[in-house]
DNA sequence: CTTTCTCTGTTTTGTC
DNA sequence: GGACAAAACAGAGAAA
DNA sequence: CTTTCTCTGTTTTGTC
DNA sequence: GGACAAAACAGAGAAA
């Protein structure tokens, strides 16, 4: 996929937007050469978002997405390992001396009007990672695999993810003697951190539908440096948990702290899936209406990934097919990913369940992810750990993003950015 | 106070130990040399807290204090701009070459032998502080003073500090949206940080006995970046505050959190204020049985301070005296202090209020000082927040006491040491 | 001795 | 810069 | 444009 | 070193 293959990537794409059923105009154009009238239906495209049934925009998809990798391939602080996208960062990367082949296109993708850049940022990136790519681009041959996924939602949502951990961590600290007196000497004692047998390691579990609903595994450890909550494993404040998560999807309704991150979320993703689960619980409230909706949920989830570590399974075999190409078989999603362990723990976004809560006193705010909760418990504490050391500088920031975003713009501390004090 | 000063302090020294009524035998002997029955004897003295009414060991008050002020000096961490003790640093400080007074002072009091070290080791310092004078030895003429003291607790321990903040934290945060909303905004439309009147700068409020004590103004927002804490002023929680403090007397029977701390402090010194705290209320439950409690208090305080910014007011003459020259009355502290606004702070020790809470979910753990809390999140949180930057050392630590004591054992970072990470 | 963690008097930092 | 309070430090010290 | 803060796919770190 | 999960990063992006 270097610049060479563009041509390619430009009927493929025309190819795609006719597929969709959008009467667009291929228009090889910049951006900047525009009328009026080209805007105005790029913004209502934009906004019209029930004729986009994959949320596919053709910028998003091949122009964004390239503008997007490659400058973070060639950004300064681009020093990973791996690579987002190998290919890209072969072509564009820092060791690539030809600039030249990535700014032209970085320009007609987000081109320099500030007006424009707004309506392009709100999709750049948004939907499609670098290394992730459209299904139908994914393999030219399954198109009519495709179309079968829109009848039934993939995941289950009552399906838990396997890698979970099972550790209650506030619930055991109301005595600090018991904090630091069992428990820190039991962490002291020695390289005691077991967890409960992690089904991720046997071969096709088939977990009880049953049980692994009622059972409630959920990680509130996900603070940092947990010696102490890891060793922890107290199961009397489950009752807490139940009543905080019980019906997460009550919570749109109840418009609590749960409901901004909703409206977060891409508009038009958003409401598919919205659209998909309604289709789905229609469907399964006629099928059937009186057995326990406890043990009906994967009743039909016949296919099961026979991948080493997974168990997923699915209602129809183009999902399980996609499911084993790492791509999310949700309708809507379709996202390709690095790792087939991550499709696991990326089901979360497509469930209303907010297992991890806020441990802040009075504070009610849950989250899916562990990263999200931990930046989260900054605003109580206040703490603003990473500064940047760049003589002269010393500002700090209480989020990752901020800092990255700090050191993309300034070029500051590239080399060794480390975090600080805060609390 | 130099070292020429010596043969004063031990005359000193002897008549203390006369006045106190302990028998002692002055012996000018090193430590080192001392046989078993000194040994004894010193271990019998200091076991016996009964014998000592001011908790007064000589060696605490003469030897240890020297030992640790003249260490702390010499110290490499020994970078304030205010020595504790201007006499000593000026003496023995990092500015004098000469460390042979010292090493010879330090072997007496703090002799090698390890036995010796550890029975020293728990009166050093810990009663008395490098500037704290015994008030037998501030000023030699007011001995009788000191005697009329003894007859009264001088502290009401509803007394509130006037420092105070009224702010409380978790108890707004119940939607991050009204948080990040109306709180931030506030807080970055401009220096907004107006706090309520603060009686301190007034002189001789004479704040009601009754309303201050109901009242209950507390601090829960201890944490450091305050800057969301600070704007958030929300009352409607206070329900919340008085079920975790109300009785805090009550705390020691119930054997809450709250409990172990007390078992930290000094044995000598906390028998000492349980002791006279029943005697205090034996005498007043006989003076007032049927009067309300709530005024009595303060009923016969009638010596106020009059210096400017403290309002604090005595039952006696003495005690006023006391607290005028930056003495606690407080029978069987009598601790000497730097500053006369520290005093108000400093009567919290005297007092069973703990009035911060942890603001963690399910911890009931309360204190007496915003920085003790502060260290404790730590615990919940996990965060390491002292990184030793020493090129090949990289050890982090959760509390500045270790972090501290690192520094001083290995000589790391002895000029810039910050902090890091952790959460 | 160690590590973990709280208490508190003084110093440093931050804000006006 | 100065005044002032909040926060942090640097010890002590308790507990295991 | 800004700042504050959450979401999430990938990378890094830490542990066995 | 290798395997693996936990934690962190680095973006996007929403909101004001």
């Amino acid at each position: 996929m270097t610049y060479a293959d563009y041509p390619k990537i430009e009927s493929e794409a025309k190819l795609l937007a006719k597929e969709q059923g959008i009467g667009y105009i291929w228009k090889n154009v910049k951006f900047r050469e525009a009328n009026e009238e080209d805007q105005e239906r790029t913004r209502a495209a934009i906004e019209d978002e029930q004729v986009m049934p994959m949320n596919s925009d053709w910028t998003v998809k091949l122009g964004i997405n390239l503008c997007y990798t490659a400058n973070l391939s060639k950004s300064s602080l681009y020093s990973k390992q791996m690579p987002y996208n190998p290919v890209i960062y072969k072509a564009f990367g820092r060791n690539s001396t030809g600039n030249t082949p990535v700014k032209p296109k970085a320009t007609r993708r987000c081109p320099g009007r500030q007006k424009k850049i707004v309506v392009a940022g709100r999709w750049c990136g948004k939907v499609w990672m670098s290394n992730q790519v459209h299904p139908y681009l994914a393999h030219k041959k399954e198109t009519q695999e495709q179309e079968q996924t829109e009848e039934l939602y993939a995941f289950d949502t009552d399906q838990k993810p396997l890698i979970e951990i099972d550790i209650s961590h506030s619930s055991g600290l109301s005595s600090r003697r018991n904090l630091s007196g069992s428990n820190l000497a039991a962490n002291n004692s020695g390289k005691k951190r077991k967890r409960p047998s992690k089904m991720a390691k046997s071969q096709k579990p088939l977990y009880s539908t049953i049980a692994d609903r009622n059972s409630k595994t959920e990680d509130v450890s996900a603070i940092p440096a947990s010696p102490l909550g890891r060793t922890l494993r107290s199961s009397h404040l489950r009752h807490n948990d139940s009543s905080s998560q019980g019906k997460s999807s009550l919570k749109n309704e109840l418009g609590g702290p749960g409901t901004h991150v909703k409206k977060r979320s891409s508009k038009s993703e958003e409401l598919k899936n919205k659209l998909a689960s309604k289709k789905e619980s229609i469907k399964r409230k006629a099928k059937n209406t009186r057995t326990a909706s406890l043990a009906v949920k994967r009743k039909e989830e016949e296919y099961t990934c026979d991948i080493e570590g997974c168990s997923m399974s699915f209602s129809t075999k183009q999902d399980l097919a996609l499911h084993k190409r790492d791509i999310c078989p949700v309708k809507g999603c379709g996202k390709k990913f690095f790792s087939h362990k991550y499709l696991v723990q990326h089901r979360k976004v497509h469930m209303d369940d907010r297992p991890l809560v806020c441990p802040w006193k009075g504070c009610k705010m849950t989250f899916k992810w562990p990263w999200a909760r931990t930046e989260h418990i900054r605003v109580h504490t206040g703490d603003r750990p990473y500064v940047c050391w760049e003589s002269g500088c010393g500002q700090t920031f209480r989020f990752v993003s901020d800092f990255s975003r700090h050191k993309r713009k300034t070029g500051h501390s590239a080399k060794k950015g480390r975090r600080r004090p805060g609390l």
